[in-house]
DNA sequence: GTATAAAGTTAAGCGCTCTTAACTAAAAAG
DNA sequence: CTTTTTAGTTAAGAGCGCTTAACTTTATAC
């Protein structure tokens, strides 16, 4: 087995496991503060990109404007976002967390961290760092390739 | 910052950036695949964790036992899962993939791994390396967890 | 300044999942 | 051998998310 293949596997072993894991994490508690995986999703998106319009919401679920309006409407009567006006577009709104919509989002990712803290636990502290470097590269990476997506996008709409 | 808090945070902000990835990636292929998120769960757990009874899918995904045999039922129907008599108890079911659903799980594997090969093209071969080895640390972490987990079950069972 | 486009909202209706309740058939218990 | 428990199915109905269509309000184009 050559090294790139031994890497290959190494990261479909750990996505397999990883993904399923979250999943059913995220699902579960999703449905223990009564809200639907849509709702939730809705509520890391902001956590995760930040304020944006409803349009932007539409986009990135996939989903007609009606439906995001409708969703983020329920968001908004049980306290999780705040819905206001934007003041340079008077047609757009600008929705973010609330801080109760904060507070669940980071309890939320407390409940996973702690899966993580349990598996790694029993590392020693060299993999311990070891880990922790690679996860670091990962995440940058991730960034860089995040914002290279998002310069693509940009040049497409300037041409 | 210690050495353990250094390592608290990149478990955080890894976890936060795959999560949030993988999601966007898993729900998206399953609308494409025209498969609702609870189907499309169904089929990801029974490529996890093997063939399994009707029973064990409404423990694992904490619904009615109604529930549970609707959802495999369409996707009998759709031709994705193969449900045949537990020959050792004949009020049991037995339920497997079928190839083709087996198929259309590696084909959203690949696709969600596609994104970390993308993500990882840019590392230097020394990185790929270390990324290599954390991430089978983690896995094989992760499977003795579990492992230990279904010991701990099986006990309380026993008394 | 009028016409057109864009951002959201509201309402009606469809399909999906989920629940409870009533049921069948097979296994286990007594 | 009868009773009870267990595995799964079916049916009716509630709730949710989504779509299309019609509408309001504000911004942009000409």
């Amino acid at each position: 087995m050559t090294k790139s293949e031994r890497f290959s596997q190494s990261l479909r072993e750990w996505m397999d496991v990883f993904m399923h894991r979250s999943m059913r994490g995220l699902s579960r508690f999703a449905k223990s503060t009564g809200l639907s995986m849509p709702q939730f999703s809705i509520l890391m998106q902001l956590h995760h990109k930040g304020a944006c319009g409803m349009s932007a919401i539409s986009e990135r679920f996939d989903v007609s404007a009606a439906a995001a309006s409708q969703l983020v409407d329920k968001l908004v009567h049980a306290g999780y976002i705040e819905r206001t006006e934007d003041p340079n577009d008077r047609r757009a709104k600008l929705l973010d967390l609330s801080p109760k919509g904060r507070e669940l989002i980071e309890r939320g990712a407390s409940e996973r961290y702690r899966w993580m803290k349990e598996l790694t636990s029993q590392l020693s502290t060299q993999e311990q760092e070891q880990v922790a470097e690679a996860l670091s590269v990962l995440t940058n990476a991730a960034q860089k390739l995040d914002q290279k997506h998002v310069n693509k996008s940009a040049d497409i709409l300037h041409n």
